[in-house]
DNA sequence: CCCATATGTTACCGACCGGTAACTTTCTCG
DNA sequence: CGAGAAAGTTACCGGTCGGTAACATATGGG
C-alpha cells in the first residue's frame, strides 16, 4: 500500500542522509530544515541520523566538507589538463565558474549562504569554509605569479573578487549576462598578463 | 534597584525597536534573533512591537528598507558632489565601498546575509533587496555609458562584480588587502575609460 | 543457531519561537 | 479633571526544534 516511489536504496544510510541533507540545505538553507525532515527525505529516521552524526551542526559541517572536496577535485582536474600553463588554468577555471553559475537556479552559492546563516564564529562548518576560501585565494595568487602579472597580488584579488561577486550575484534574478561577461573579463585579464610578459622580455 | 544603565530614551518606541532590531539582526542574523530579544533590547516589550509592526517579517523588511534608503542617500551625495563627472562618481563610490568594508568587522553585508537567510522567494524583504540591487546595477551602467567606456555593459558588470565580491569577501577574515585593491582596480578602470575616450576622438 | 551489530519505531523532553488576549499604567490634550 | 490613545505587563497558545531513551526488528557471521 505504501507507494515506495523512491529509487531503490543500495546506499548505506549515512550516504542517503548526506544526499538528502544536501538537497534540502541547498533549497531551504541550513537553518530552514529540521533534522526530522532530513531523515524522512533520506528514507530513514532521526535516531539513525544521530547514530552517524553527533549533531546537526556536525552534519552541516560534513555536507560542507563534501562540497569543498569536489571543488578541490575540480582544481586538480584543471591543473592536470594544462600543467605548467597558468593562463590556461585560470581561463578554464573562469569558464567552469560561469557554467556552474548558469546551472544554479535562483538561490546562490551553498557555501556563501551557509556562511551567512551561521554567524557563530566558531561553528565547525564556518571554519572549514573559511579555510577553503583562503586556500582558493592562495591558489589563484600562485597562478597569477606564474602567469607573470606585474602585480600578482592585485591580479589575484581581481580574479577572486570577480569570482566571489559572480557567485553572490546569482541570488538576484535579472543580471543575466554576468556569466558570459565573467568569461570575457577573465580572458582580457589573461591577455593583459601576456602583454606584460612580453613587455618585460 | 533596576540598574537602568541604558541611555535615556527620548526616541519613540518604534525607532528604538528598529534600532535594536538592526543591531541584533546584523550581529546574529535575522533568523538568529527572536522578537522578544529585540523588544528587550529596545527597552520595551513584545506587545508594543506588534502594535508597530504587523509581523517579524515586516520588521525585517522595514529594517532592510532603512538600510537601502541610506545607501541610496549616499548615491545622491555622490552625484551631487561631482555632477556631470561620471568617472569621479565611480571613483568616489569605489572609495566609499572600500571604507565601508574596512569598518565591517567579521560578518558581511547585511543585505547579502538577509538574502541568504530568507530562501522564500516572495518574502517582502527579499523583493525590496532585489529591486535595490537592480537599481544599483542600472545606476552603475548609466555611469559607465556616460563615462565613455567602449563596452559600457561589460564595464558595468565588472564594477558590479567587484563590488559584490568585495562585500561578500568580508565574511572571511584574512584577505586583508582587498579594500585597497578594490580602490586601485576601480581607478585603473577609470583610467582605461579615459584612454578609450581619447582614442575615439 | 545465536549473539552482536545496525537499523527502525515510538514516545518523549525541555527549550524556544511567533503571535495574541486581557488588563493596567501612563501621558496628552481638550 | 476626565477621556482616550499609547505603552507596559503578564500570561498564555500552538507549533517546531534539536536531541534522547527504551524498545523492537532485522541481518549476518561464528
Amino acid at each position: 500500500m505504501t507507494p515506495k516511489t523512491q529509487t531503490e536504496t543500495p546506499l548505506p544510510p549515512r550516504e542517503r542522509i548526506l544526499a538528502a541533507a544536501g538537497e534540502l540545505f541547498s533549497k531551504h538553507g541550513v537553518r530552514g530544515v529540521g533534522v526530522e525532515a532530513i531523515a524522512d527525505a533520506a528514507d530513514t529516521n532521526k535516531m539513525t541520523l544521530y547514530r552517524h552524526f553527533a549533531s546537526k551542526d556536525e552534519l552541516i559541517a560534513e555536507w560542507v566538507r563534501g562540497i569543498i572536496a569536489q571543488k578541490e577535485a575540480v582544481w586538480e582536474e584543471i591543473s592536470a589538463k594544462n600543467p605548467h600553463n597558468p593562463q590556461a588554468q585560470l581561463a578554464d577555471w573562469g569558464r567552469r565558474v560561469a557554467t556552474t553559475l548558469a546551472e544554479m537556479e535562483g538561490r546562490g552559492s551553498a557555501l556563501a549562504n551557509a556562511l551567512a546563516e551561521l554567524p557563530e564564529r566558531d561553528h565547525p562548518a564556518r571554519r572549514v569554509i573559511e579555510a577553503h576560501k583562503l586556500r582558493q585565494h592562495k591558489r589563484v595568487q600562485k597562478l597569477c605569479e606564474e602567469a607573470g602579472f606585474q602585480d600578482p597580488a592585485l591580479a589575484a584579488n581581481l580574479f577572486y573578487l570577480l569570482l566571489e561577486g559572480a557567485t553572490s550575484c546569482v541570488q538576484c534574478k535579472g543580471l543575466k549576462r554576468i556569466g558570459e561577461d565573467l568569461v570575457e573579463l577573465v580572458d582580457r585579464m589573461i591577455a593583459n598578463s601576456r602583454n606584460q610578459q612580453q613587455r618585460r622580455l
